[in-house]
DNA sequence: CCCCAGTCCTGCGGGC
DNA sequence: TGCCCGCAGGACTGGG
């Protein structure tokens, strides 16, 4: 039984639907605000997506209000006075700033705000692969409708989730992930639900139980909610940070992702398992979810 | 429609 | 000591 005890050493995590929702309650002081300047500043790294041009975005966010802040599964939305909307997807390691960033390397963009509490927004993005738009009500509705994006994970319905995915024959921890079906949950969450629900990450949808879909929805939850009131998860490689450039601490209660070789919290008998599935990896306690 | 592999991008850790 | 390679995974795309 010589289980080699690891530590997760390169894991960054990713901005999922309560880091997101962490963001987007950080800069809720930036509702009322007019945007009174717009600044992208340079950079020796790769620009990211914007769209439209930057001038174009420029010229049509300037002097307009921000009215809303809503969160879009892991994107954030800003609604804007002219109905228009400034939509932020961080993706891998982007994060939306009212204290100072990180580093100065990585801001993608810096918006000057008046007339309330936070005065200014910056979008921080180390790998570059996330992305800004600023978007009519038509272009949001085409790219980010309810065809294209599921029901929120801390809105959806059991009975929903179950005619979403009950048939498919996709693995549940796969299917969990796919954001046309189920919007807010990535590759952490997905992995600390399933142990929560005690449920294989390898079951077919269509194989669950009525009682499993129960536990994975009441998991589902229960885990994102907590991690909500821990300002999300922090990993070793400190990228994910709050709207004030602070850590997360969810990290500190995971039960399995990241945790290959130790020992399961839960069933404290057996080690933490990691396995890929779709190219990514999977971890769960094998006694505690069995296949059958 | 369903499902999967490949692509984008930077930083970091391990191996040599 | 430094270089190279693999890995991290969200969203999208193209193919079977």
């Amino acid at each position: 039984m010589g289980m080699p005890l690891q530590r997760g050493t390169k894991g960054g995590s990713v901005p999922e639907l309560p880091e997101v929702e962490t963001m987007r309650r950080g800069v809720l002081g930036a509702i009322s605000t007019t945007i009174t300047e717009v600044h992208w500043p340079k950079s020796r790294f790769k620009p990211i997506q914007v769209t439209p041009r930057r001038n174009a975005f420029s010229r049509r966010v300037a002097r307009r209000v921000i009215r809303a802040v809503e969160r879009l599964g892991k994107r954030i939305v800003l609604r804007l006075d002219d109905e228009n909307v400034i939509a932020f997807e961080p993706r891998m390691t982007g994060l939306l700033l009212t204290a100072d960033p990180p580093d100065d390397d990585h801001v993608r963009l810096l918006l000057k705000l008046q007339g309330g509490s936070v005065s200014t927004l910056q979008f921080w993005d180390r790998r570059g692969l996330g992305t800004i738009s600023l978007l009519t009500p038509a272009q949001l509705a085409s790219r980010w409708g309810p065809e294209k994006v599921g029901p929120d994970a801390l809105v959806v319905t059991v009975g929903e989730l179950r005619q979403r995915l009950g048939r498919r024959q996709t693995a549940i921890k796969v299917a969990l992930l796919d954001q046309a079906s189920l919007a807010g949950i990535g590759n952490l969450y997905a992995s600390e639900i399933l142990h929560v629900a005690l449920v294989h990450p390898e079951l077919p949808c269509r194989r669950l139980s009525a009682r499993q879909w129960k536990r994975v929805h009441a998991a589902m939850l229960s885990v994102l909610q907590e991690a909500i009131r821990y300002e999300g998860s922090t990993l070793s490689d400190g990228t994910y940070r709050t709207a004030l450039n602070s850590a997360g601490s969810y990290q500190h209660h995971h039960r399995v992702y990241d945790r290959e070789g130790q020992t399961c919290p839960t069933c404290a008998r057996s080690a933490i398992r990691r396995i890929i599935q779709s190219q990514r990896s999977t971890f769960f306690c094998p006694r505690c979810q069995r296949k059958r």
